[in-house]
DNA sequence: TTGAAAGCGTTACCAC
DNA sequence: GTGGTAACGCTTTCAA
């Protein structure tokens, strides 16, 4: 099967214009100490007039390693996940690590993808909602250095949250101290750990107030269109609409522009929409998952226990909870 | 330099255990005919029992292929890059080709990164303002086939690109049945062609109405700072100002709530600012690119030649224009 | 200081 | 049908 070729010289061509062994242009390039610098050059001239780069994979087989590491995403929709990545990539680049992405969502085998991913990587990042504990335990398995991002840990593997319980108590707290006293909480807590925080403590904190208990109104969907299909299901009774992240709410507020409702991320879109949510530091989530990422790949005691970080979270309080705030940012 | 195996079994191992030759295990694993019904279940049996993975770096050496194919960012900032990845990552798992992804930003060598990327993969998408006509010159040269997006055009490399000028036009001619007679265009021309092209519409359609020429606001960054730092520079003599992208515009409406002004992508943001703005097909973008990287790579004929694409954007009216629009979208 | 040669893990050609 | 073996392009020992 013959193919184009991956690049055009070769080690071979540049030893013999050069007119030594390939070992010698292997070690004069890679600055070895043990060249004379005369025949360096004499390498260095041949390997630019042959425009010479060393191929990645026969380097890779040769050393081991790929110098390349993946991030496996539920879904790459809405600005959410284009700020994890953008921390992830530039911290990976911080250590001279490629990086590859993968998208589960429409993937009918989602499971043989990060398996192709894995055999392409020194490690990988798992966020979310994309393979099963049990198909992480057997990459973990294998010896694959992994983190698990924005997902419930797996026994042995690294994971990196935010945090969601504690705000969402503060931020029920919050619509409490307006008045509000009905709540209604939009998203499917079985669809993300992420969604599942929130919801047990928008419950904690209502039990706490000795308040009503929330309705939850149970939606697939986390996107503006979601949002505005739900708007419709949540009748005049609701006072306060809790939405699982920021898309569904600034859908309902597309559809009813006075609902008190808040959401959850603090995309930009809030800031404009006046919506009362939670900032959940993406960037930094990404860029934790990276360097935890090569620490596992790097250091030499791979037995270290698992560890696990949640990142904090923090209210921002806008328009959109109800008049009168007392302290509003923007 | 011992390093971590890069999979657990090798095909070796796989055909011991089987007691078969290598030969037989890769036929039996790649679903040849040449193999008796019998011997393939004792070799999948074998690979199950070994939980063998075939190494993509050998794989890949053999078959003079990577089948993973990048796209160089400038930046990841904002929302506009993560819906051209969004659209490029499904194109390509669509014909099984990894991704991988740089940004130049920050990077002090981009060229050198952008090299070793080159060396990872079958192709290379190359969007906006991150390397060189110089380099993207070369890289074509060694035969690597490439997509060139958001970009000038480079001889004889293909090219995908969201319309401009004519776009532009349009806004202008709107902003001047609004009644604004001042424009004031904020961005900076030589920062990308995209720019480049918004800023030569405006001034085509202003002289095309007989209008006085916009003044120029350069301003470096396109980010939602950017915009609020530029607020101050504005002056009160403008009467609208046009900004090359929606981060910019949304920063100066944040300073002046009232200022009559226009961006450029029509990001999730747009929406909730009410702000007019152009619409960019971002995730099409992406997956033109993505495809016809993709032909390049597979065709047979790799001489035919460079192919470009302009695909239309559209104006989309909200009220940051100017009150009393006759038609306004949402 | 340099070179020969042994891997690294596949695929595919050529015999048998 | 199956096995031996030559690539693929590099890094790195071991000799010289």
């Amino acid at each position: 099967m013959a193919m184009k070729a991956l690049s055009r010289a070769t080690i071979y061509q540049v030893a013999q214009a050069a007119g030594v062994s390939i070992a010698t242009v292997s070690r004069a390039l890679r600055g070895s100490e043990l060249v004379t610098e005369q025949t360096r050059e004499r390498v260095l001239a041949a390997a630019r007039e042959l425009q010479f780069t060393p191929s990645r994979l026969g380097r890779s087989l040769a050393e081991g390693r790929h110098a390349a590491n993946g991030i496996v995403f539920p879904d790459l929709v809405g600005p959410y996940y284009a700020e994890v990545v953008l921390g992830y990539e530039a911290a990976a680049a911080g250590f001279g690590s490629s990086v590859l992405i993968l998208t589960t969502g429409g993937r009918a085998d989602a499971e043989a993808a990060v398996r192709d991913m894995a055999s392409r990587v020194d490690g990988l990042t798992v966020m979310g909602k994309t393979v099963s504990d049990e198909v992480i335990g057997k990459l973990a398995a294998t010896g694959l250095p992994m983190v698990l991002l924005a997902r419930d840990p797996v026994r042995g593997v690294d994971t990196v949250r935010a945090e969601n319980r504690r705000t969402a108590e503060a931020l029920v707290a919050h619509l409490l101290a307006h008045g509000h006293e009905r709540f209604v909480f939009l998203g499917d807590p079985d669809g993300s750990p992420d969604v599942r925080g929130r919801w047990a403590g928008v419950r904690a904190g209502l039990a706490r107030a000795g308040a009503a208990p929330a309705h939850l109104v149970r939606i697939t969907g986390l996107d503006i269109e979601a949002g505005r299909a739900a708007a419709g299901e949540l009748g005049d009774r609701a006072q306060a609409v809790i939405c699982a992240n920021d898309e569904l709410a600034l859908g309902v507020l597309l559809e009813r522009p006075r609902q008190t409702v808040t959401g959850w991320d603090d995309l930009m879109a809030a800031q404009f929409a006046g919506l009362t949510t939670v900032r959940q530091p993406m960037r930094e989530l990404g860029a934790t998952a990276a360097r935890w990422l090569n620490r596992r790949i790097t250091e030499s005691n791979d037995s270290a226990a698992a560890r696990r970080r949640i990142l904090p979270t923090r209210l921002v309080v806008r328009t959109s909870c109800g008049t009168h705030c007392p302290e509003v940012h923007r």
